[in-house]
DNA sequence: TTGAAAGCGCTAACAT
DNA sequence: ATGTTAGCGCTTTCAA
C-alpha cells in the first residue's frame, strides 16, 4: 500500500489514474481486450475495437511503455554505437538513424565509443540494462572487442561492412566500389591519369580505411590507371593530415592532377594546402571527398565527394534487426548505395599553368 | 503461466533468471535488502552490503531498468528537444547532453522540432509515454507551443533562455553579452570603429536572434561606436543569406570593416563572398561568427567565433532538472558562459588596399 | 535495520 | 473473439 509513490503524483478522485482498466471499464470490455486494441491485434471485433478506442480518446489515455516493455520483454529500443571520434559524420547519422527509429516505433540509445575496453564494456552494459532490443554498431572498426562481449548475449546486433558471423546478427553492405568507381571515371574523364589517393590508417583489416582504398584502387585499375605508391598517402583521417600528405604531394616534382580522399575532413584539409601555397583548386589540383558532410557543401570551393546514404544505412540497420527479432532470416546483405556528388573541386586538369589562378576565383562567384 | 515470452528467452536449469531474488537467495538476505544495498540507501548493514554486492557480482546480476522504472515511478530518462534546423551546432549539444547525462545515470531521447505544431506534439507525446523525468528544451525558440503543451503535465522542463514562469520549470541564462563584449573590444582594440552585424530574423521576441543581436548591440555601445542601420543585415541564419548580405555590404560605398554574425554559419557565407569577390579576409572585411562549430576550425581562414559552453549548457540543464525533481528549488537562473576564440578572420582594417591579397595568402601559411 | 507482500501498468497464456 | 489471471522484476509501505 503505497499512499504516494515518489515520481509520479498519485491518483485520486480528482485525477483519477488513466490505465487499461479505466479504458476498459468505460468501453465496456475486459482490459485485455483493450490491450490486444491498442496494439491493432487483428483478433478483435471492429466495432469493439472501435469502442475501445473512443474511451481512450475520452480518457486521453496514454500507454505505460515502461509497463508495456516489463510485459512483453520488449523495449521497442534499439542501442546506436558509434565510435567517438570527432567526425562530422557521426552526428548526421545519429539523426537519420533517430529519425527512422521513431518512424518505426522505437526509441534509439546512443553509445559512443573510443578505442578502450573499459567504453565499449560501460556502453554496452547500459544498453542491456536498458533492455534494447537490439543494437547497431555503425562502428565502422572496432568490431572484435564488441563481438566479444556480445557473443553470449542474444541480443541482436547489426554491423557495418563487417560479418560477425554471430547467430543473431546481420551485416550491412556499404558500395565502397560503385563510388570510387563513380569518382574515378568521373576524373578519368576529365582528362586525369595522375589519380593519388589520401587514405586513412591502413594498419589494420576490416576498416573502413581499408575498404575505402580497395575500392579506389579497383576503380583506378578498372579504367586502366596505374597509382603509383608515391601517390598513395597514407593520413589519418584528420584535417592536420590532410594538410600535411598535401604537402608531401605538391613537393614532389612529378605529381598527381587530382587526389581521391577517404573522408571529407582530409579533403579539406587537401584544399587549405593547396590553398595555403597559393596554388587553386581544381586547376592545378582536382580533390574528392567522401562522406558529403554537412560542410563540404561550405567549403571553398564546395567539395565534390562521395556520398553514402545514411538513410539507407539507417532505415537497413534497422530493417534487419526488427527482421532478426521477428524470426525472419535477413535477406542477403542489405546494401547501402553511394553516389558522387558533383560541386566545384575536380576541373580538367591544368598543371604548369598558374597564371589563371586569379581569374579562376572570380569565376566561381 | 507463460511457458516463453516473446522477447527474452525463457530462463531454464543451465541459464536461470537473475533477479534479486536470485541474489537474495545467494547473498542469504530478503529482496528488499537487495534492493536497498544495490541503491545505496544508507539503513542497509555495511556487513550485508558487502555480501549482496558480492552475490551480484558472483551471479553478474543486472538490474532490469524497465521494472525499476516501473516500481518506483522514475524513468531516469530525460528528453531533449532541439529544433530541427540543419543547425550544425545542434549535433554537438546531442552529443554533450548524453554524455553528461550518462554521467548522471539518465539516458537522454532525443526529439527533433520543426516549426509546426504537429511534430511538437508528437514529440512531446513520445516523451510523455516513455515516461521521461524531464525535458531539457533547447529549442532557442518555440517556447510557446511547447509551454501550452505541457502546462497541465507536471513534468519538470528546463528551458534556454526563457522563463516559462512554469511550477516545474527552470530557466538557463546563456550569457550573450559577454561574448558579444568579448569580440566587439577586440575588434575596437584592432582599430575597428565601422562593425556591422549580419542577424538572424528578428520577427519575433524571445530568439536567440534578438538576444544576440541586442547583446552585440549593448557591447558596440559600451565602447562609444555606433552603428548605422546600413550596416545592420538581416539575414535567416543560413550560408546564403550570409552571401548575399555580405553581396549587399561590398555593395556601399561608405562600407564596414568588420562584420559580427549571430552564427558561424553565416559568417562563413560571408567569406564565401568575400573570396569570391576576390578580397581577402581580415584585410578586406573582418569577421566573428557564433557557435564555435566544429567545421569553424576548418574554413579558409580559420573563423573568429565565440563559443557558448556547450559544457556547462547540458551540466546545467541537467543539475537544474534533478534540482526540480528531488525538489529542491533550482537556484537563480544558472548562467553559460561564452568567449571569443581567436583565430584567423580578424585584423587590422586594411580596406582600399587590394594589392596585399596575394602576400596575405601566402602568408596564412 | 530487515522482511513480507502489495503493487507499478501492461501482456499473454489459458480457458471459454 | 473475449475474459480471467498470473506474471514481468523491481520498489516501497508496513509490520516486526
Amino acid at each position: 500500500m503505497r499512499s504516494e509513490k515518489n515520481g509520479k503524483s498519485a491518483p485520486d478522485e480528482v485525477n483519477p489514474r488513466v490505465d487499461i482498466y479505466a479504458v476498459a471499464k468505460r468501453a465496456g470490455v475486459s482490459p485485455s481486450t483493450v490491450s490486444r486494441a491498442i496494439n491493432g491485434l487483428s483478433t478483435v471485433n471492429r466495432r469493439l475495437a472501435a469502442k475501445v478506442w473512443n474511451a481512450a480518446q475520452e480518457l486521453n489515455y496514454r500507454p505505460n511503455l515502461q509497463a508495456r516493455s516489463l510485459g512483453s520483454g520488449r523495449s521497442r529500443l534499439f542501442g546506436l554505437v558509434v565510435t567517438d571520434v570527432s567526425n562530422p559524420f557521426f552526428p548526421d547519422m545519429i539523426r537519420r538513424f533517430e529519425h527512422h527509429a521513431v518512424k518505426r516505433g522505437y526509441e534509439i540509445l546512443i553509445g559512443s565509443l573510443s578505442e578502450d575496453r573499459e567504453s565499449i564494456d560501460r556502453c554496452l552494459k547500459r544498453m542491456s540494462e536498458r533492455g534494447v532490443d537490439g543494437i547497431a554498431a555503425l562502428t565502422f572498426g572496432l568490431h572484435q572487442p564488441i563481438v566479444e562481449h556480445l557473443v553470449e548475449k542474444q541480443v541482436p546486433i547489426v554491423f557495418a561492412n563487417y560479418d560477425a558471423r554471430l547467430p543473431n546478427s546481420a551485416c550491412l553492405k556499404v558500395d565502397y566500389r560503385d563510388g570510387y568507381r563513380q569518382a574515378v571515371q568521373h576524373l578519368g574523364f576529365l582528362g586525369h591519369r595522375k589519380i593519388g589517393f589520401l587514405a586513412g590508417t591502413l594498419d589494420r583489416p576490416d576498416t573502413p580505411a581499408v575498404d575505402r582504398f580497395d575500392a579506389f584502387m579497383a576503380a583506378t585499375r578498372e579504367i586502366g590507371v596505374e597509382v603509383p605508391s608515391k601517390w598513395i598517402f597514407e593520413g589519418n583521417w584528420t584535417l592536420e593530415s590532410g594538410i600535411a600528405m598535401t604537402e608531401k604531394l605538391l613537393r614532389q616534382r612529378d605529381r598527381a592532377t587530382a587526389i581521391v580522399c577517404t573522408n571529407d575532413v582530409g579533403a579539406i584539409g587537401v584544399l587549405h594546402a593547396v590553398m595555403n601555397h597559393g596554388l587553386m583548386v581544381p586547376d592545378d589540383l582536382s580533390v574528392v571527398g567522401f562522406d558529403n558532410i554537412h560542410l563540404s557543401d561550405y567549403t571553398f570551393p564546395p567539395l565534390t565527394t562521395i556520398e553514402m546514404s545514411l538513410d539507407q544505412l539507417s532505415e537497413h540497420a534497422i530493417q534487419a534487426l526488427i527482421e532478426i527479432i521477428e524470426g525472419r532470416k535477413p535477406r542477403s546483405p542489405h546494401t547501402v548505395s553511394t553516389k558522387l556528388i558533383l560541386r566545384r573541386t575536380t576541373g580538367v586538369p591544368l598543371t604548369n599553368q598558374p597564371s589563371v589562378q586569379r581569374r579562376r576565383v572570380r569565376a566561381n562567384a
